[in-house]
RNA sequence: GGGCCCGUAGCUCAACGGUCAGAGCAGACCGCUCAUAACGGUUUGGUUGCAGGUUCGAAUCCUGCCGGGCCUACCA
């Protein structure tokens, strides 16, 4: 049995989040999660809202709202959400937490006892009307370059030329659209990170294993220009973890918050902590997960993300947890594998909250019951180059392989029964080669399905689950009980057997991608607890003759091509 | 500007130096009738974006070009 620690990139705390980013992180985590565990691991898999930073402030102040208490409503909100569509987590914590300001102070002071933070000044751009400092990219102006007049401080969106808030003729806040900016200093702590490049290369080029999106994106950022730069790691914010602190080894920091993106992969380990002190755990119960000279030597730490948060977990977090173990009595565990993911867009172009295109997570399960949603959306998981959701292929997917290949399956069988035998498990009849070659391509399927999940390749082990469903109605239409029944009930009788047990495999192994479907078949058998199956010949007779089964309703509705142009229009946008 | 990824059957993708380039969907034909008119089988369909090069052999490696996307460090 192996330890297994599976994070999902945070999702930020401003709003609801839309199927894209539910597959880039969250829903491949759980599918790994819900194997590993299946496989009879040790799994704690964290998840957490990532609740700091301009956004967040700026939300809040639309909601009308104390910044503290529109996060507490929209952690509740996502998690919600989260379990409606089954994500498994150990724990979903909160940035915000206790803990994380613990960890995050005891991170930094780390650091800065390493040499590793240095205050610098530098100027930043202050809006008297909205009482803050403004990040680059909420001041607009018109471009020098090309004079687009809603071009932002980081970048013209018309042009693309790289900009500087101080390049823009005729600033103005894009909060308020106030022009009463002024330049302001302004101290901040930095994290020395250039200091640990090499390190950090020669970590990242032990990773030979990793996707190719996960390394070039590293190396980039590692080598481009002058080198892996020194970064901001606070900011002149309200709502955070205070970069001032007793036992802080500077001053001047108050008023200050750590950055975001500082204290987002440091809730990792303080969700953990988290889920310590609600299940009234010892903190020995977390520092066995994350610390190596406290039992996390012998964890696999795997972390899912899309692509735009690979910079921060491949070089600014480890150098968090290298920079803090600078002295050897902290050896914090670093990740062993990077599973990252590109977009998913819809319909040809990008998913837009403000333009209401797109289908978000509440949405969606409004719609339909979550494991449609979770069907497709791993089944094209984003991992090779950007996925496309469109109606049809959902409404493909649906149709044919839940309803039709599945969904039928588990209908005709238990039907058939319940109407030749009754709703129990029949007994009678011997194997014959028909059911021997099926279990021997079951063996190969289940072999080929077991490596692609440890793997980590979602839409491969997608398609060879779609491929062991199949085998089921193969099974029946060579085997044809039917007509078996009419001369031999005993020969009828073992089809039937076996493909109820089919049956049940077929729950067992869809529960990763599918679980509440899953739950559904194997409480119709009437068991609910179904460990991972070994030989399929013996998985095949786990229903011994005479347990009893019901007939579940039709697993899944198909969505009709009317309901399909329906939704079409509805989320169009524009 | 620089960097990275992608471009394979009508559609979505697989194959990552080696038997006729595969699968699902869509199309055609045949079969079955237990089942959500569901299922099974057969089959049509590709000068692998373009042009060169390396190699006994290239979708796969190299160069250039065309097209699409992403990143480029103060959004997260």
């Amino acid at each position: 049995m192996a330890r297994i620690l599976i994070t999902s990139a945070l999702p930020y705390i401003n709003g609801v989040k839309h199927l894209g980013n539910l597959v880039g992180s969250q829903l491949p985590a759980d599918v790994y999660a819900r194997y590993m565990r299946a496989r009879g691991h040790e799994v704690m898999f964290i998840c957490a809202t990532d609740e700091h930073g301009t956004p967040a402030e700026l939300a809040a102040a639309r909601a009308g709202k104390p910044v503290a208490e529109y996060c507490a409503e929209m952690h509740a909100v996502q998690k919600r959400l989260a379990d409606g569509f089954g994500l498994s987590f150990d724990h979903f914590g909160r940035s915000s937490s206790a803990r994380n300001h613990a960890l995050t102070q005891h991170m930094a002071r780390r650091l800065g006892e390493a040499g590793l933070i240095e205050v610098r000044t530098e100027r930043q751009v202050y809006s008297v009307a909205d009482g803050r400092f403004l990040p680059d990219r909420y001041i607009e102006g018109t471009c020098p370059n090309c004079g687009f007049e809603r071009a932002r401080g980081d970048q013209c969106e018309m042009c693309t030329k790289q900009l500087d808030p101080t390049d823009l003729i005729n600033p103005r806040s894009a909060i308020s659209g106030s022009t009463d900016l002024e330049v302001r200093e302004t101290r901040h702590l930095y994290l020395r990170q250039s200091l640990l490049r090499d390190r950090l290369e020669a970590w990242i080029d032990s990773k030979t294993d990793w996707p190719v999106l996960t390394t070039s994106i590293a190396r980039k950022w590692l080598r481009d220009g002058d080198g892996l730069q020194d970064r901001g790691i606070t900011r002149d914010l309200e709502w955070g973890v205070p970069a001032q602190f007793p036992g802080a080894p500077w001053s001047g920091m108050e008023g200050k918050v750590f950055y975001v993106w500082f204290d987002a992969p440091i809730e990792y380990i303080a969700a953990t902590a988290e889920w310590a002190d609600a299940h009234g755990h010892p903190d020995a119960a977390w520092q066995r997960w994350w610390r190596e000279d406290l039992g996390a030597g012998d964890v696999r730490y795997v972390q899912f993300m899309g692509k735009d948060n690979v910079p921060f977990h491949t070089l600014s977090f480890p150098a968090t947890l290298m920079g803090a173990n600078h002295d050897g009595t902290e050896p914090w565990k670093l990740v062993d594998y990077i599973k990252s993911f590109n977009w998913l867009t819809y319909e040809g172009g990008k998913f837009s909250t403000s333009q209401g295109r797109g289908v978000f997570m509440d949405q969606a399960l409004e719609i339909l019951p979550s494991d449609c949603w979770r069907w497709w959306l791993l089944a094209n998981a984003p991992e090779s180059g950007d996925a496309d959701f469109t109606w049809t292929s959902f409404q493909s997917a649906l149709n044919r392989d839940l309803a039709d290949v599945l969904g039928n399956f588990v209908s005709r069988v238990t039907k058939f029964c319940s109407a030749r035998f009754g709703e129990a498990v029949p007994a009678g009849g011997a194997w014959t080669e028909a059911e021997h070659g099926l279990a021997r391509a079951l063996d190969q399927r289940l072999a080929a399905y077991g490596a692609l999940m440890e793997a980590m390749e979602i839409r491969k082990s997608a398609a060879e689950l779609r491929a062991i469903w199949a085998l089921g109605n193969e099974y029946l239409q060579a085997a044809a009980p039917w007509s078996a029944f009419k001369t031999d009930r005993d020969r009828a009788a073992c089809i039937i057997r076996v493909a109820l047990n089919l049956v049940r495999l077929n729950a067992v192994l869809s529960a990763p991608f599918i679980p509440a479907t899953a739950q559904r078949i194997l409480s119709a058998l009437g068991c609910p607890d179904a460990g991972w199956p070994g030989a399929a010949a013996e998985a095949l007779a786990a229903l011994p003759p005479g347990s009893a089964f019901r007939v579940p309703e039709n697993l899944f509705e198909k969505l009709s091509d009317a309901r399909r142009a329906e939704l079409e229009a509805r989320f169009a946008g524009g």
